[in-house]
DNA sequence: ATCACTATTGCTTTAAAGACAACAATAAAG
DNA sequence: CTTTATTGTTGTCTTTAAAGCAATAGTGAT
């Protein structure tokens, strides 16, 4: 028996939830995709399908069964990939997820140049703060800030991704400048969202964290949006300083500086991180998209 | 094509290094193995294997290849293995392993017990301080000190594994009781020795870690061994609480105790903990044991 | 240079999967 | 409640792919 052609029949059923579905996809008879499962099911000892007419749906093993092996058809996959892709020039579907914000300002623009030195590739991004699983082998690359990698996924640490306090002149004129982190209590805020909350204000202090948040102006995922809110005096504002280069530069906002620095975590450690797994690098299109980010990334930096 | 078919000829090839000696592992002409091998790198566009006829041997991406399809094979029969075994009575294989000195003292008694619930299955016990890869599939479960395990293995803690600091009365005679931290540096040490390196004392205060280590008698990776010597009044020795359990009780050795804790590591989480690929428990041999281990060692402690 | 062994190739045989039609079962529609 | 349309299975034939076997060519050791 071709175990693996009855566990491709055997997983497309279960995405159909038809075998007659299913067997269009192969274009072979639903006979055919019968016998395999059965044949699977048979070899297995264990019934993966409850079939009636109308419906197909998976018993509790068929459930643990279609799990693993989705993801062994992945690696396999993956693997083949590798080998055919091996030492030829870079082409091919990128699949390349990122943090919003940093995609925005940072990534895209430089992927454009990178369309233009490697035609051949075909860019699929996703830009999301949600934290995409990787290495769940959705993503060729991903781009994170302060994710903690497992053993099979190689982390490069692209930039630091430490929040500073900003303002507009005209809120700094109207509601004073705060001499220290603590009157920071005192003013008003606008705050950035992540997937895992709010952003609060902190500060260590002989060791101590103390959150310094004002009152809450405005909370979003949208930082453009918080950030025009801030040019307007609206409030003080803590983001990235990438984030905010060109409203800095331009003298829009100004950033706040004091002698105990602000954060928005206790994790020391933060900083935008480019993920990929690190057999992946064989493959030529990955290589060359983690050495070019890498490269400029660095330099802008 | 049978494509795991192929991929299980060549990596036996591989493995025997000759068609003919792999043709015979599965009871077929060599010619099979040679025409699927070669399907195989046909499908995927380059060459696996570099043969002549006296020697084969594996090219630099066959190499990458059966890596990758070695792991993919195991995890395969893993998944059929759990399927097959679902709600079945626990048995077959199992395949443990441990640090020595856990494996020693604690696990193999216990494993005498739980062979006589489940006669079924048949033990397979590794000792070694060498930290087994696990997730790598090889092992069912594995028990180490303060591993750091990825997403796919689960960690449960067993018990403390704190290292403490004893003497034999007679030592502490002769070469008096010190008074604090600091002063064992002026004494006799034994070390015992992790693969990663020797074992010194180390000592936090006002969070600064300070090295006491005294002078070394002796450096081993056998514990009883340099247990013995600390009975016999060669030095201060340091291991864990388990480990020095029945030499404590009759009073051969004593604990020192300082307000300042001592430990090995600057890593403050040290215990032993249990580790299996949560996929796994679905296997009744496995979750027998992970249950069996974890419900024993927990009352005991 | 010979010899023993090994991988490959051509051809035949055998086994397994595909194709097609008929059938049985079931859920929805009237 | 019956009919109807759809779906999964089963039987039989056809096609395809792998196994078997014998012969060949190449290579490293004697």
């Amino acid at each position: 028996m071709d175990q693996l052609r009855a566990i491709r029949y055997f997983s497309t059923v279960v995405e159909t939830g038809s075998f007659t579905k299913a067997a269009k996809v192969f274009n072979v008879p639903p006979s055919s995709l019968s016998r395999r499962v059965a044949d699977l099911e048979k070899s297995l000892g264990a019934t993966l399908l409850k079939r009636s007419t109308r419906i197909v749906k998976l018993t509790e093993v068929g459930q643990i069964y279609y799990k693993d092996v989705q993801q062994i058809l992945n690696q396999l996959e993956q693997s083949n990939e590798t080998v055919r892709s091996y030492q030829t020039t870079p082409m091919g579907r990128l699949r390349i997820s990122s943090m919003v914000g940093f995609g925005d300002k940072i990534l895209l623009p430089l992927l454009d140049e990178f369309s233009e030195l490697y035609p051949e590739i075909v860019l699929d991004v996703s830009l999301s703060d949600e934290l995409s699983t990787l290495g769940r082998d959705d993503v060729d690359i991903a781009i994170r800030g302060g994710y903690a990698p497992n053993e099979r996924v190689l982390a490069i640490r692209l930039m630091d991704n430490g929040f500073i306090p900003v303002a507009s002149p005209s809120y700094l004129e109207k509601y004073g400048m705060p001499a220290n982190a603590m009157e920071l209590k005192e003013h008003k805020g606008l705050y950035f969202k992540t997937p895992t909350g709010a952003t609060p204000w902190l500060c260590k202090v002989d060791g101590q964290w103390h959150d310094v948040s004002g009152s809450a102006v405005a909370i979003s995922n949208n930082g453009p949006w918080l950030a025009r809110k801030a040019c307007n005096g609206e409030g003080i504002f803590m983001s990235t300083r990438w984030a905010l280069a060109s409203l800095l530069e331009s003298g829009k906002l100004q950033e706040l500086k004091f002698e105990h620095e602000l954060a928005i975590t206790q994790n020391s450690d933060f900083a935008v991180y480019l993920l990929y797994q690190k057999q992946r690098y064989l493959v030529p299109k990955v290589k060359a998209a983690v050495d070019f980010l890498v490269d400029r990334i660095k330099v802008v930096n």
